[in-house]
DNA sequence: CATGAATGAGAGTTCATTCAT
DNA sequence: GATGAATGAACTCTCATTCAT
């Protein structure tokens, strides 16, 4: 019975959430037991419990945090100039489907559990608030979109529609490539997606 | 210990399919337990591995159940006739996100659900059977592709590349409205969706 | 679903003696399902119910044929005529250990398993109807010795003494040959046994 | 939701071992459940999992518990010295049956039980760990027989063949008791057993 | 007589969570 | 703050037994 030493005695909160986060998407939410994290990081069971309400809190924290993260993300794109702002929303799409794959554990929680997965009673027909968080995204998307027709592109559709695609396409690169559907190796995902983009950009560019 | 008289006996191993596909969808795989899908169709427990090796075995029944749906349909547009092939690429993407929203619970168990979430031994690199089903659908759009690229559309992208994206947006679009993460009312969700579509097509067609 | 013959269709309580005992053996009372049983005569479960109460009243009507036979085989020894009752005595023995070894499935129910086994409601203190009947063996042995002692043998140890001993030891051997408890492979039990019969002859003549 | 007080405490694994192998015993492995035991130690089931794997896990560490005692006991004897090696055997003889009718509950399971009756998977042919472990009573036995027969004893018959025999009575007499297959009343029993191992002894000196 | 689908009670086991220390 | 033994409820799954046919 090893007592950790004083500098590692802290941080039991974060080990958690960094433990739990590669755990849960490597084996599963539910395939991850309490004792399994806290034996992970070196502490006991009880200890999790002064920080995490409960096993579900430790998600809702994670959650929050990968929210911030793509926020802080894109926003880096949003408040950057571009004489052409279809060059922003490339850089956009291209920032989100990276914060996708750079933290896959993040935007498993995010955006692909089941929230219902984990709550005993889902209160049916209404928004939960992790769904709520998710729109953020498209908003961000929307608000390029809105400056990208203000430039005269798009001029047949119209905003939502054209921020929909946006959102729809890249979450759909990112979780099909997390949870293994991509039809070619692994190595040449990467070049997939930028040739994908750059289909997008001509296509959008009218060429 | 009443016991049904043969005729109102209903075929269990069917009600066992029907009731799952909606439960695991609402209320998430690892959440329903046996006992609530025997309560469901009114049968005891012991009643389902009458039909079903274990849970996984439902689940797997399911998709296969679903895949094949999805090929059904599929096929169809490819086996008709177009006289532009941008049509029925189109057509091949209506399908499918029809195909998704209509059977969602299907959809949820084919492309969304953690496969690692259900087995206690991942075999971790080796793509599992139901990984490679769902590269099916990727092969039918890249087929059409195909044909739209004889035709002279996309010439400036190859025809994985197109494919890949075609695949995304259509599966992301899916996937965003399963989850909740749409930013328009259910009831509008439709015609977001018409739009998208219309809103792909004028950017293939050059307009 | 291949019907019997007419002729197959008979003595299923007969083919689920012969089964059962097999497989009770083989795997243990505890091991062995209704069903299996079943499944192995080709029958049904419900029809085993049709010939037996449950499946402790197999096991009571396979000790119930194993002790009568087992009584046959001694009977026969019983009523021959022996020249020295010494040879009788051993003779008896070789016939009990004889019957342990080529019935093993009766023996293991006679005389190896725990009654308490298979019964909730043990009543403590009192032997069972089983174990009494076991006492019949005892007997056999018990009025050989007394033959033996009337021809002069055993004139130091009284009849119920030596009795006991010639049945612990035949039980013993049996026992341990059946549990695979030998110190020799099996295909040299035959001569092993053989010996100690000689050895014990010998002694109890007094050489 | 009480907790014992530290005070109250006790060591659940060895009281689980206490207690499981007096149930064993008395109503069959078989027939005691894991609730059972944990009950009748005043625990929750799943206390019982902190201590051992599983059922099986209780079993085998009886076993070996079982076997360790049996060795000790016997041990004794082979260190002592005996000015007549026909002495030592049958206080060999006396310690094994002592054993036997002491930790009646160490000898069901050491001796008696259908290894069968608790592994699913069992390896026909090849003997168990057990099984093994039983031999080395016969092997106790057989030396000591050696140091007889260099006294001048059992002059006419192999080591193996007086071990085994020795083996088999002891054993015979140990499970004919514990089996309640005994042709005395309980408290006749020690003296019946006495008489037997003197009528040995008469014999094997050649009285 | 025989079927075999179905029951229902209960098995072994797991695990989020608690709380005396 | 931290422990970790213990809980208790729930899980998946099994099986002797029944009964409508």
């Amino acid at each position: 019975m090893v007592r950790p030493k004083k500098s590692e005695q802290k941080d039991i909160r974060q080990l958690v959430l960094v433990k739990s986060r590669n755990l849960f998407l490597k084996y599963g939410f539910g395939n991850i037991t309490m004792r399994r994290i806290a034996e992970d990081i070196g502490a006991s069971p009880g200890a999790i419990y002064l920080y995490f309400k409960n096993k579900e809190a430790i998600l809702a924290e994670l959650r929050k945090e990968g929210f911030a993260l793509l926020d802080r993300a894109q926003q880096t794109v949003m408040d950057a100039h571009y004489a052409d702002p279809m060059d922003k929303l490339i850089d956009m799409g291209k920032t989100y489907i990276q914060f996708g794959l750079t933290h896959r554990e993040y935007y498993d929680i995010m955006f692909l559990m089941n929230c219902r997965e984990h709550s005993a009673d889902p209160v049916p027909g209404i928004r939960s608030g992790e769904a709520l968080a998710g729109l953020r995204s498209f908003q961000k998307f929307r608000r390029v979109v809105d400056e990208c027709k203000n430039a005269g592109y798009f001029s047949l559709a119209d905003a939502d529609t054209v921020a929909f695609f946006c959102h729809s396409y890249a979450h759909g690169q990112v979780s099909l490539i997390i949870r293994q559907r991509t039809p070619v190796a692994v190595e040449k995902e990467t070049i997939l997606i930028d040739e994908c983009m750059a289909f997008f950009s001509q296509m959008a560019r009218g060429k």
